[in-house]
DNA sequence: TATCCGATGACATTGAGTGTCATCACTAGG
DNA sequence: CCTAGTGATGACACTCAATGTCATCGGATA
């Protein structure tokens, strides 16, 4: 047996949510949290930059998956075509957790820091996904709104299926969001 | 003359935004800038509710113009026309500030606390304009969908407009967007 | 004149986040 | 078997953002 109890991290990352929920955020400290993991404060910080972060462990994962799926796609998709393909992929690592997602996104809407973290991870992976547009040879100005929009639809997609019963398909529910986007934009500007 | 000298937020605003050009904003110390500003630090809290606000003085403001425009768009219009009438408004009211902008924009930039929170400004900005959507009877995803499309066509507008020449007309350059963000999302998703 | 109000200062306190050094099981080389 | 090194952790002190509380005092009001 090692020295230390294993997966620190994924400890640190389960208390947390316990706690969060059970007495809400900002009533938790970092302190409480290290405890009920068998750590301490200081060994807290090591694991993760702050207290909110360590409700995100899955983002950096995510956008390597969405970047590798962009990349893998032929050279004559539409960009927005290729976008869809790396949330596509995306799909496949969250759609697991349906509970999981739902402890955590209660947990988020009920603290305007959460949700301003959560804010930042959407914004990260719409920069990883303009990048690889960039690369891909597309202007910046068209990657950043193709970007936009394909996080737009993957929000609305998500907010269906955590709503929503488990046994619903999120690919589905995505290809129905980018749709409704298509129409929504494609409206008039004037009478 | 008063008691105090005027106007203490916007004096506690103009020093943040000098002292975080000096040194940075994170070797910047509340009691600093209200020092500058002839304050206390518990005073500098009093207006703004922490380090970063300081930095978006107008937001609230351009909500509430941005939602009377809305209101104000005859019942005909489409979403998409509606929120555009909204940002158009709000055009009106950044437009006087090219340099401030750009030394604001420096200074976020410079920092991932202030572009977490310019970010949460923007969503800010994004779920008023659902909301004023929603009101005006139009479905909940159909709403949410078209304000963040909006909010990617101003945010790639801002950064034009900021980027470019004072001369520029952020009205002209909002169209533009529209127009780009349009045909990026029309392209096909499939060959 | 007496009273209240509203912005501010003064002071104390909490808790997030960081720097620094010690600890100690495990590992590799001799 | 011994020894030096490594890496995750604990212990401790410290800074600073943010908040609660009470005192102050010029001006407005009755």
């Amino acid at each position: 047996m090692g020295r230390w109890m294993p997966d620190a991290a994924g400890r640190l990352s389960r208390a947390a949510l316990e706690l969060y929920e059970e007495r809400g955020f900002e009533d938790t400290m970092v302190a409480e949290i290290a405890e009920r993991a068998g750590l301490t404060k200081r060994t807290f910080f090591r694991h993760f930059p702050d207290k909110r972060e360590v409700l995100f462990p899955l983002s950096a994962r995510i956008h390597e998956v969405i970047v590798d799926a962009m990349a893998a796609a032929p050279a004559d998709r539409s960009p927005l075509a290729v976008v869809m393909e790396g949330y596509d992929a995306a799909v496949d690592m969250v759609n697991k957790g349906h509970a999981q997602a739902r402890r955590r996104r209660a947990v988020i809407m009920a603290n305007p820091e959460l949700l301003e973290r959560q804010l930042t991870k959407f914004a990260a992976t719409s920069a990883a996904v303009t990048e690889a547009l960039c690369e891909r040879g597309v202007a910046r100005r068209v990657a950043f709104l193709t970007a936009a929009a394909g996080a737009a639809a993957w929000r609305d997609a998500r907010e269906c299926w955590i709503e929503g019963p488990e046994t619903q398909d999120l690919h589905a529910l995505l290809r129905e969001s980018v749709a409704e986007l298509r129409s929504a934009v494609a409206a008039p500007l004037a009478r």
